[in-house]
RNA sequence: GCCCCGAUAGCCCAAUGGCAGAGGCAGAGGACUUAAAAUCCUCCCAGUGUGGGUUCGACCCCCACUCGGGGCACCA
């Protein structure tokens, strides 16, 4: 009886059995098992799957899987992050609604990922272009909206001249558009914020929480990310102005070395000071020349240092002396108080304008370096105060203490927190996306939509001008945005803008709980038994955007009383990218290997097997480096196991071959242990090694009808069925088991089976191996000594020799000195 | 420039202070076969990037460096 194992013939056998069985079902009522939540990152509908979803969802599955094994009610729900610029832009190439596009996608994707055994509960899907999704955006921004974190400024904002439309701080990539790649310029607009800076300070601290059990490169970048720094702020007096200055700096310490004063160019105060003195002229041509520079330019760090010194005065609260001010790009507006007081000797920027500008500069820092006005270096290390009056003598962090309590006891200054993070700027001149439910009035201005009336919905695409032209083209759908007043009745305008789709993303995990819930976002019940996100898996691309802000979304509905946890997902896993020969697919680069193509030729298990067998899950996978057809071969290895099984299910596996009962027990825990911490690819190698031990006893040992054979073949392919579940299942069927597997539950370990009766102990001299015995797991320190002293390799190594110490940690090893 | 992570066989990767090799890929030989494929068996290969240190003992801990990957970068 030899059949042969297909693929293909297996992968139509079960999926419509699956689907009727619907093993991975968790919100029936009746469940008693204990809950939990294992969430995949939802993809973009841009097109079919590939191979960066296979291994996602291939990692996600194994969790997933693993944990119904282990009896819990896991809820594991897939949605779409529907809406966004792709489909607009091929909407716009072709002519067609993006809606239309969006959804054809969609099918695609799903039909797909039915048929790569994606272990996602159908009845919780969700797309955040649906009206009954983005209600609750809107709902969502009028929440906030009311609680003052929603409001609108004129800023000059980060501008993509190609894609049309404004970015947010984290969508602009070293001066580029982290879509399109196009220099992003700036823009003057009048836009939507969320005040995401509000929460920096809980954003950082609550970190601390997600310690080890977040990679530790996605906590750093978003420490570096938030960019919490703590100094102070000190008042100075400007000669011929009431109001003073304030400068935000790091190292009061140095107030003392401020030899000069520099405000931002493109500040208020700077074009105050400037206006109507002698340098106006000059002034206004440096402006021009700095509103040109694309960011850039502006950002390059090497770039000489430029200023206009504005020919006015502050006064150095400590010291009374005459600081020049002068107007550089180098001083940015929007951190701190768009100025600085300038200390050269302890400040690379500062010192390099200082030469530049022929400028003072005084050391109030001895760190034992060269002097800075010489060689050009600033002493930015801790050393002892000088030239600094009542500071002098003490260590910068003394020195940064005592001078925040002088200045604060005279009312010059105070201890100050800043951070790199800037409030998320959400209104995209796009179609795609939610609208912004506000109207404006020209009586009553800004006016919320009624909670009544949303959705605010989309009107049809067909026939409007969806091209880029730099305002929304919802502005010119003029029975869409012509409304009257909610509060006075009057004529009035919608707004015609879009929100940012991570908007859509930072809650959507939420949803899920409760998708059909009309009444309000989320069942607040449901999210309090299966919230926060036990298990969230996906990319390192989305370490600082989809992460922090749903980090930021969780705290708000935490404040607003919707939520009792204030940090939504408890463990994070990333996975590494699929790669080709050492670069990202592409079609463009010719290296794009196609899913579909892989689960033709080699099917759908040996393909999740390859991607969770490649390595570590966060490492980088290259597809020259894997073998489908490797991974082929073992699944058919271990399914011949299963028709080499003559023994009936049910059968007393106390009575199998001890040898063999062992080594499925140690497969067992070592394949769970790797599992729950993450080493997929070592769970799968303990896999391999169960059923190259299988073959061996049912070849060459116990022989197929032992029950000890017909144990081992189960724990494959329970096991199996985490990554390879056809395979698993056909197994399954082979060993006399109704479906589903999934539901089979992970096998219980005999401890006794775990002990081993011996083991070698290792006899070393001066930590060199020279001999190996075998001895019992429990031997005394005491025995194993004697064993080793009387062991005639080590009597012939030692002579006569003094023994200087002896280290014996039983049953392990005998280590002697000599 | 600052910060983080990594480096083990021809290749992908195991080994969480105690035997460097679990698993796989590639390669070689053999069994089976008329032959091939498939299958099965056997074999080959490094002393852990470099240099120091701690330790009875270091791939593992510490220091410096080299190379690779990533993050931040005129944020005062």
């Amino acid at each position: 009886m030899h059949e042969a194992y297909d693929f293909e013939a297996i992968q139509e056998k079960w999926l419509p059995i699956w689907d009727q069985i619907e093993p991975f079902k968790s919100g029936r009522s009746s469940d008693v098992r204990p809950k939990k939540y294992v969430l995949d990152m939802f993809p973009y509908p841009s097109g079919d799957l590939h191979m960066g979803h296979a291994e996602a969802y291939a990692l996600g599955d194994v969790i997933a899987r693993y944990w119904v094994q282990k009896g819990f009610n896991v809820m594991h729900p897939i949605g779409w992050d529907s809406f966004g610029l792709p489909a607009e832009n091929a909407a716009i190439k072709r002519g067609t609604d993006p809606k239309a596009w969006t959804y054809e996608n969609i099918e695609m994707q799903k039909s797909s990922m039915r048929r790569y055994a994606c272990s996602f509960d159908w009845d919780r899907t969700l797309h955040t272009s649906d009206p009954e999704y983005y209600k609750w955006n809107q709902w969502l921004f009028l929440e906030l909206y009311k609680k003052g974190l929603a409001y609108r400024k004129d800023s000059a904002v980060n501008w993509c001249p190609s894609c049309q439309t404004v970015l947010a701080n984290e969508q602009v990539v070293a001066g580029l558009c982290e879509r399109c790649d196009t220099a992003v310029t700036k823009k003057k607009l009048n836009q939507w914020y969320l005040k995401i800076t509000d929460y920096a300070d809980r954003l950082l601290d609550d970190m601390a929480d997600l310690e080890g059990k977040w990679p530790e490169k996605v906590l750093m970048m978003q420490r570096n990310w938030i960019g919490r720094s703590t100094g102070a702020e000190v008042t100075f007096e400007i000669e011929g102005r009431a109001e003073p200055l304030t400068v935000y700096t790091t190292r009061p310490d140095t107030l003392h070395g401020a030899t000069f004063i520099v405000v931002a160019v493109d500040s208020a105060l700077a074009a105050e000071l400037a206006a109507g003195s002698s340098i106006q002229g000059n002034f206004t041509e440096y402006l021009e020349k700095t509103k040109a520079a694309s960011d850039i330019d502006r950002l390059a760090t090497d770039r000489p240092k430029s200023g206009v010194f504005l020919e006015r005065y502050a006064i150095n609260p400590v010291n009374g002396e005459k600081l020049p001010i002068w107007a550089s790009d180098y001083v940015l507006a929007d951190y701190g108080t768009g100025a600085i007081m300038a200390v050269p000797a302890h400040d690379q920027r500062d010192l390099d304008f200082a030469r530049a500008m022929h400028l003072n500069v005084r050391t109030v820092v001895e760190t034992g370096e060269d002097d800075p006005s010489i060689s050009g270096i600033a002493t930015i290390g801790d050393g002892i105060i000088v030239n600094s009056g009542s500071l002098n003598g003490l260590s910068k962090e003394k020195a940064i203490n005592k001078i925040i309590e002088e200045l604060s006891a005279k009312g010059l200054g105070k201890g100050a927190k800043n951070y790199r993070l800037r409030d998320w700027l959400i209104s995209r001149q796009r179609f795609w996306g939610t609208p912004i439910p506000i109207i404006h009035c020209e009586k009553c201005g800004e006016v919320a939509v009624p909670e009544a009336q949303l959705p605010v919905q989309l009107p049809d695409a067909t026939g409007m001008d969806l091209k880029p032209k730099g305002s929304s083209p919802l502005g010119a759908a003029d029975a869409w945005v012509n409304v009257k007043c909610p509060q006075c009745g009057a004529d009035a305008k919608r707004d015609a803008d879009t929100m940012d789709t991570f908007f859509d993303s930072s809650w959507y995990f939420l949803r899920y709980t409760s998708v059909q819930f009309d009444d309000r976002a989320f069942d607040q019940d449901e999210v309090k038994s299966w919230l926060p996100v036990d298990q969230y898996v996906g990319g390192v691309t989305h370490a600082i955007l989809h992460l922090l802000y749903s980090r930021f979304f969780t705290k708000v509905l935490h404040d607003l009383g919707y939520l009792d946890f204030e940090e939504p997902f408890t463990r994070l896993l990333n996975q590494g990218m699929v790669q080709m020969d050492g670069s990202a697919m592409s079609k463009s680069r010719g290296n794009l290997v196609r899913l579909s193509d892989e689960l033709n030729t080699h099917g759908v298990d040996a393909i999740r097997l390859s991607l969770v067998f490649a390595g570590p899950p966060e490492d980088d996978i290259d597809w020259a480096d894997v073998s489908p057809s490797g991974s082929f071969k073992f699944l058919n290895r271990a399914w011949r196991v299963s028709g080499d099984v003559t023994s009936n299910p049910g059968v007393d596996f106390s009575t199998g071959d001890l040898a063999l009962r062992k080594i499925t027990a140690k497969s067992l825990f070592d394949i769970s242990f790797a599992v729950e911490s993450f080493r997929f690819n070592v769970a799968v190698a303990r896999i391999m090694e169960l059923v190259n031990a299988t073959r061996k006893a049912i070849d060459s040992g116990c022989g197929g009808a032992d029950p000890a054979v017909r144990e081992a073949a189960e724990a494959i392919a329970i096991s199996l069925s985490l990554v390879a579940p056809y395979t698993a299942e056909d197994m399954w069927e082979r060993l006399g088991h109704k479906p589903a597997i999934a539901l089979a539950g992970w096998p219980a370990i005999d401890s006794a089976l775990l002990e081993a009766d011996s083991v070698t102990a290792v006899l070393q001299i001066n930590g060199k191996i020279k001999d190996r015995i075998e001895v019992s797991p429990n031997i005394s320190d005491a025995d194993l000594e004697k064993l080793g002293l009387a062991n005639e390799a080590i009597k012939a190594e030692l002579g006569g020799a003094e023994i200087k110490k002896l280290i014996v940690r039983a049953p392990k090893l005998v280590n002697i000195v000599i």
